[in-house]
RNA sequence: UGCCCGCUGGUCAAACUGGUUUAAGACGUCGCCCUCUCAAGGCGGAGUUAUGGGUUCGAGACCCAUGCGGGUGACCA
């Protein structure tokens, strides 16, 4: 069911780089955007001058194309409804204050910090829940204006706040939730919509621009249910209709159990501390899309144009989502199977040289052989970045044998068994996997020792590990000269 | 302390507006198979409707309490 007059919005502060909630907050509008054909928007919300970074706004734009995501209309992709910072915006703001004062239903406050925290701390010590107390209480017209006219001559800039109703019930049908609805006397009192430097706050700045942006549905975290009834206040105050709106549940944090706080570090917040780490994008994006939501099948891999298809917003979980590490890498394991071999290869190339394992630059025959060390462990990496683990045989000097190793290669079959494959290979004329596997063939043929009384003695010797990739392939990428090498030192310490 | 919301196994969750669900499926976990080993893969197992009342022929679904968890309470967004 198309409908053309859906526009939808992820409105991001340029405060920092693309946290996972907000990464989630932006697939679920853009889902329902490109689902039902509707226009996704992206509005800057940079108004609090204070905390912009400065390349936030580029951070997050880029880690959103990296997901995948695209957008009709953006401070990168000027529509008609522009600008797309609000920070740019001021002049459409200010005549919309000034209406909001003419009417009187917003006024000049002149309480200061200092005073506002003292009625705070005063209040908490009361055990009342801390909210702004009307300054002017009980005074005439005469009397408010001239306690105004005294601020201003002690020099103290007010800010604007709105005159919130008395008693007046506020609620709306929440496309997530259901039916939600909060009395005004509960919100905490008169709020603060336009702060001392003249800049709007949040709660009015977005109402402003849902409204002159043609916002349809707002879908958003469950942190911002507090400030609906504040807003539909000021829709009320405009008289324009309110859009729909979607509180969506949180993601929190397996450990705490809280909401993904940014300070947590048992879990990585940021998209690109993923895309640093050699996670696929579309692996992000599936996985990200089943947090607080769930397609009707059984399946739980899908690409970007199958969720498109299936999105259905009233699927939306109302319950917190744990972030579960686990599933992310089993999911990104799906993808990186997958994956063209190509993709992989570079990816993790990227890994292995930013990493140190492999040197800059590296010649065709590296690449070449890293190709092959990739491709060995395409089945097994949840995320590029393993490789360098995974791998770690294949480029650091191993450790003496010990423990189990030891033991396993302490009997009398072992000293043969590696004294013919060292004699062995020493001649095949290509040292590859082919070559490989038939010498311990030919071994086991020859020698009638096979299984593991075989094959571990080879594969400790040559690479001081149990475990590990197939025996051929892991010798092939460790090389004739230090497979030799390694066998040679291995024999020596057995016979001792 | 006020207001708002949530509660299905360790985790994500399905079960559309109450009726073959002996409560899907996935991750994780455990066991088995494959196998030189690890991983991947295949097969299988264990494990849940927070508690107490009600409504109903019938409740995970509806109502009420209790408990637990979370959100909010900014001149942040």
């Amino acid at each position: 069911m198309a409908n053309k007059n859906i526009r939808v919005r992820y409105a991001p502060s340029p405060t920092g780089h693309l946290h996972i909630g907000n990464a989630r907050t932006a697939i679920f509008n853009y889902l329902f955007a490109r689902h039902n054909k509707g226009k996704f928007i992206i509005r800057i919300e940079d108004t609090d001058t204070k905390r912009n970074v400065d390349d936030g706004e580029k951070s997050q734009l880029d880690n959103l194309k990296w997901l995948g995501l695209d957008w009709d209309e953006g401070p990168d992709k000027p529509g008609k409804f522009g600008p797309y910072r609000q920070s740019e915006r001021r002049s459409i703001y200010d005549p919309l204050i000034q209406q909001l004062l003419d009417e009187d239903k917003a006024y000049y406050s002149y309480r200061t910090e200092e005073e506002l925290t003292a009625d705070r701390e005063e209040q908490r010590a009361r055990g009342v829940m801390p909210h702004y107390e009307y300054e002017y209480e009980g005074m005439t017209e005469e009397e408010i204006k001239q306690s105004m006219a005294e601020s201003e001559a002690k020099g103290l800039k007010p800010v604007i706040r709105f005159r919130v109703p008395k008693n007046h019930t506020y609620d709306w049908d929440d496309i997530v939730k259901g039916h939600v609805e909060f009395n005004s006397d509960t919100i905490g009192g008169d709020f603060v919509i336009v702060k001392r430097d003249g800049m709007p706050t949040y709660n009015l700045a977005v109402i402003i621009d849902d409204h002159m942006m043609k916002i349809s549905h707002v879908f958003r975290g469950d942190d911002h249910v507090a400030n609906t009834p504040k807003q539909l206040m000021m829709y009320e105050a405009f008289g324009w209709d309110a859009p729909k709106f979607g509180h969506m549940s949180l993601i929190t944090s397996a450990g705490t159990g809280k909401k993904l706080s940014k300070r947590d570090e048992s879990i990585i917040q940021f998209i690109e501390q993923y895309r640093d780490r050699g996670y696929l994008p579309d692996a992000m994006f599936n996985f990200i899309t089943l947090l607080g939501w769930s397609p009707k099948g059984e399946d739980e891999i899908f690409n970007k144009q199958q969720f498109i298809k299936m999105y259905d917003e009233n699927r939306l979980s109302k319950s917190p989502a744990n972030f579960d590490n686990k599933k992310l890498e089993w999911i990104n394991n799906q993808y990186v199977k997958s994956a063209d071999e190509d993709v992989v290869v570079d990816l993790a190339l990227r890994q292995l040289i930013d990493k140190g394992n492999i040197e800059q630059n590296p010649d065709s025959k590296t690449v070449e052989w890293a190709r092959k060390l990739i491709v060995t462990y395409k089945q097994q990496m949840s995320f590029m970045a393993q490789i360098n683990s995974m791998a770690s045989v294949f480029f650091n000097e191993p450790e003496e044998i010990s423990g189990d190793a030891l033991e396993e290669i302490s009997n009398d079959t072992a000293p043969t068994v590696l004294k013919e494959f060292s004699s062995r290979i020493k001649n095949v004329a290509i040292f590859d996997k082919v070559e490989i596997l038939k010498t311990i063939k030919s071994i086991q043929k020859d020698t009638k020792i096979k299984g593991r009384q075989l094959w571990m003695p080879i594969r400790i010797a040559v690479t001081h590990e149990m475990h590990g990739p197939e025996l051929p392939e892991s010798i092939e990428l460790i090389g004739r000269e230090k497979a030799l090498k390694h066998i040679d030192e291995t024999l020596k310490q057995i016979n001792q």
